[in-house]
DNA sequence: GCCATGGCTAGTA
DNA sequence: GCCATGGCTAGTA
């Protein structure tokens, strides 16, 4: 595992129950503006033994990333409605449900 | 090539 | 929708 990919797993760590961040802001929290992609790539990488709340990212426009009715799309949905989170259409309202601003000061100051 | 992304535009209502 | 991106992987030579 190299740092990059730890910094991503420590920011997904840091996102609080009932919130949610996308990809690209992880990227650039963890210090690599620009690599959504591969922040997707790494959640499907996760260490065995590892908890992550992978269900907590999603698109930058709040969309689960996954196609609609898979298995992955329907899991998230529903680990977000557990904690309160609003998902209707797959889609999650970031102005609700973004980061706040004091978290995010947090998260940025983490490496 | 592929993709658990993102940003911007055309075209409809 | 479409295209740009970045990084990894399957599949060929």
């Amino acid at each position: 595992m190299n740092e990059f990919q730890e910094r991503v797993y420590a920011v997904i760590l840091a996102i609080p129950p009932g919130r949610v961040a996308s990809y690209g802001a992880i990227a650039a929290r963890a210090g690599l503006p620009g690599r959504a992609r591969l922040v997707g790539r790494l959640m499907g990488e996760v260490p065995d033994g590892m908890t992550l709340p992978w269900f907590r990212v999603l698109r930058a426009s709040g969309q689960i990333a996954f196609p609609a009715g898979s298995r992955g799309f329907r899991e998230q949905s529903r680990l977000l409605k557990a904690e309160g989170v609003e998902v209707r259409n797959g889609r999650v309202p970031l102005s609700r449900f973004g980061l706040d601003a004091d978290i995010d000061r947090a998260i940025w100051g983490m490496f």
